[in-house]
DNA sequence: CCAATGATTCAGCAATTGCTGAATCATCAA
DNA sequence: TTGATGATTCAGCAATTGCTGAATCATTGG
């Protein structure tokens, strides 16, 4: 797209160099517009169920308490990559966990994002078969 | 973890050196453990929505039929990294485009993302206000 | 035909991500 | 106290991602 547009009736042309054809929809939803923090919490959101071994993670923790070497067994990967995995979980506060000895288990810690999984697998199932 | 475990009663090791300690737990849930497609399925599905910059192109979308340059002036970025978002969610069909001489205009091509951004939405207002 | 212009593609970059293996921490058992 | 072991952290890598600017494609109007 060119850097100046022409000036005409449907190519208007703002003072902040913004080109736009359709400005009534433009501005409409310009209006509606989500706020950036808003699309960067709603991303964060999506971001944690937007990989695999997670999907797996949170899906075994849906179904039992588990320690991090059940988890690795079951995953098939190292502790260290679970542990990763489970530390970013805890930052959002997806997961909790309980010590016994050596051993911490972990669990899921919100209901939304269960909700949120199976929201996500009808989507797929849906659209996959 | 060690790489080899000690064989006794709660620290189980089968033939494929993996290792767990709550063969119960871990036997169920590797009965009820969804497939790697789905997995990878869902996780694509999710990473639709894990960038801030195509939630906006989506909310926009779902508010109103764009251009590519309409959409550029609404996000403040360039018609290339637009058109390569809008290639990306083309391809997963998830917006439809109509030509119109020399423009583009997009729009939704399925109510599923629609309803899996609600969705999303909901839960970021539940946990963050 | 040719210049203009909306859209797309290409080349390449900086940042991020997910993983591995080694080192370290923490707890238990002997 | 010491060795074993579950968990975590660290260093570093290969791959991926999102973006920019340039080049190119496609369509229109003169």
């Amino acid at each position: 797209m060119a850097k100046l547009m022409a000036i005409n009736p449907v190519a208007p042309r703002d003072l902040c160099d913004v080109h736009y054809v359709n400005e009534k929809s433009v501005k409409a939803v310009q209006k509606a517009m989500i706020s950036d923090d808003i699309a960067e919490s709603l991303a964060e959101a999506f971001t944690v169920l937007s990989d695999p071994t997670r999907v797996k993670i949170l899906f075994a923790l849906s179904k039992a308490e588990l320690c991090v070497c059940d988890l690795s067994a079951l995953l098939g990967m190292n502790d260290s990559a679970v542990s990763h995995h489970l530390r970013f979980l805890k930052a959002l506060k997806l997961v909790k966990y309980r010590r016994a000895g050596r051993m911490a288990y972990y669990s899921l810690d919100d209901e939304h994002i269960e909700r949120l999984f199976r929201h996500g697998l009808e989507h797929v199932q849906e659209s996959y078969g």
